[in-house]
DNA sequence: GTCTACATGTAACTCGTTACATGATTAA
DNA sequence: TTAATCATGTAACGAGTTACATGTAGAC
């Protein structure tokens, strides 16, 4: 998909800085998308060049200008055809798998072992970020963003179990 | 990772031209990586350049010329290396995820469920695509080769049942 | 006095994709 | 005769990362 639709996804909820989207991105979004800030700052001039968003500077005193993002209706109209529109396939790119793939060559049992465990140790890192991000739970739109969350949990759980399974090969 | 080191990993396996490498992408390490025909010859170009494979040219009648690849020495350490390094942390890029998060924007019922239908879909041929594929599990390198498919399996199995679970509460 | 939060960006680079370009042989 | 297989690459573009660059206010 690409930064861009993500960028107008964020704008759409709410009007925000590029400062503001890199923290958004970095917290509640950072489940399916990560960001990276001059990234972010690039795709905003290019979506404002293209009449998708309008920007609006707001002076602050003893703090830098706020240049504010908010969707056109080009913007708006965007973000519904890119909803509407076919998935794309995406190429798979397992650098993990692709390690386990080739680490067979060594006669080394404790470098498929440390392998394992690395990654075991980085998964359930990242289940207990996911876990500590309560998701409400209430309205429709609420609902579909707190079962984001839950899928990147069912993910991680089954690759626990798949570490398990591994294991035992050994 | 980069194409570079699932390349090092395949000509280790077996020298091979770009050609080769392409049609091995695609049919046995296309589960985990896939690779652009351009990148690869590109690829091999820098990792000849690097010294680290060699390359060799073969001669044919009625057919354009092999060039074939093989490890060198440098070779056979960086791909070692990259075995044994740190696995570098990778940001999240859901595009799926992020269509379902920003769906709820529209008030539009059947917007989610197209998706749905659409992924599951997708889903449920990325896995009989693996099904297909027969794992040996004789020896030790190629249990853990088998192993990669099953991930794969596992995880559109657990895509599968989180798609159930999504439908429901709509 | 030092660290964090606020707030903006540019330049150069790497990785991956798409489009362009060529041409013989063999199987259906 | 038409399609697939063999076999090579270049040019241009799009997406994402890393490094560089700047400066104030407020909390500890």
């Amino acid at each position: 998909m690409s930064l861009r639709h993500a960028i107008l996804g964020l704008l759409d909820l709410q009007p925000m800085t590029g400062y503001d989207l890199k923290k958004t991105f970095d917290s509640t979004a950072g489940h399916f998308w990560a960001a990276d800030r001059s990234q972010i700052y690039r795709t905003l001039g290019v979506l404002r060049a293209e009449g998708l968003v309008e920007e609006e500077v707001i002076h602050q005193r003893s703090r830098p200008d706020r240049h504010e993002y908010r969707l056109t209706e080009a913007g708006s109209a965007e973000l519904d055809g890119w909803l509407r529109s076919p998935a794309p396939t995406e190429p798979p790119r397992e650098a993990f798998l692709a390690r386990i793939y080739f680490a067979g060559r060594t006669d080394d049992p404790q470098l498929v072992r440390a392998l394992v465990e690395e990654r075991r140790a980085m998964v359930k890192e990242r289940l207990s970020e996911l876990r500590a991000i309560e998701a409400p739970t209430s309205a429709l739109p609420e609902r579909l963003r707190a079962l984001t969350l839950r899928n990147g949990i069912a993910h991680l759980e089954t690759e626990l179990t798949w570490l398990d399974e591994l294991e035992e090969v050994l």
